[in-house]
DNA sequence: ATGGCTACAGCATGTAGA
């Protein structure tokens, strides 16, 4: 099974990328972001050719939005992250596919908004490492793919390429991170590359050329999953396209099609 | 460290992204 996490930085503007990566990569399933559209806005008709079906959850105003593509069956479980009910931003899908749960993220940036939108970052991953925990001590075969706006070490960003005091890096943001993999999941792509520097993300402008990168886009598995990882890889065709998003899919194999 | 990009709402710039 093929996963993928793709923040696309606008579905519409992006269908045609993502349809060469579908085609190029056939993954199973891939998780996106930043839809940057409504629910009913989103171009599903545009991958059913490639055999591909869709969920969107979109949001009004022009933000945030993650939706799932499949080319294997799925069913939706979740639209939203519990914990905060009057939360409407669209940030979090949950699927259950092949004998999985399978979660797509876009977790808020946390640099705009000043101290609340810090913190609203942090109570989110809050909320997040709360559901995760369920999720393990039901021992459900768990995955959760997407953008984590975390750069979990200094091996995750070039030099420099932010402030210490960013929201991305800061201490709180990382120790939070780390309290997921403390639960027992796995970053998939640090466990086959323990010291590669390897991005997802280059601003617009040279960046990219210069490969002045993060790495913000992840996959963490559950014990089940990260027993039977095959491969893990940052596609950066895409990246490298006209008018691209400023992130590149992140692909994740898992060793079988039963979990 | 941003906005020097880019996308979006909506029609002039403001907000957000990271």
């Amino acid at each position: 099974m093929r996963l993928a996490s793709f923040n696309v930085n606008s579905a519409r503007k992006r269908a045609p990328h993502l349809r060469a990566f579908l085609q190029s990569a056939q993954p199973d399933l891939v998780f996106l972001q930043e839809l940057k559209c409504k629910t009913e806005e989103f171009p599903a008709g545009e991958f059913t050719d490639l055999g591909y079906t869709s969920h969107a959850v979109g949001q009004h105003g022009g933000r945030n939005g993650v939706a799932v593509l499949g080319r294997i069956p799925f069913a939706v479980v979740l639209d939203r992250l519990p914990g905060e009910p009057e939360d409407e931003q669209a940030r979090y899908v949950e699927i259950a596919a092949a004998g999985a749960r399978l979660a797509g993220i876009y977790l808020p940036n946390g640099n705009s908004g000043g101290a609340e939108g810090y913190a609203y970052k942090l109570r989110w991953m809050e909320r997040l490492r709360l559901l995760a925990r369920e999720r393990l001590d039901s021992f459900t075969p768990f995955a959760i793919l997407g953008d984590f706006n975390v750069c979990p070490t200094e091996l995750d960003l070039a030099p420099r390429a932010l402030p210490p005091t960013d929201a991305l890096v800061r201490p709180e943001t990382r120790a939070a991170f780390r309290a997921l993999e403390h639960l027992g999941l796995t970053d998939a792509l640090r466990a086959l590359h323990p010291a590669e520097r390897l991005y997802t993300y280059w601003d617009y402008g040279p960046a990219f050329e210069a490969n002045r990168g993060l790495r913000i886009d992840h996959a963490l598995l559950s014990p089940e999953l990260a027993e039977r990882l095959g491969r893990v890889w940052v596609d950066t065709a895409p990246r490298s396209q006209e008018q691209p998003s400023d992130h590149t899919p992140l692909l994740v194999e898992i060793d079988t099609g039963r979990v």
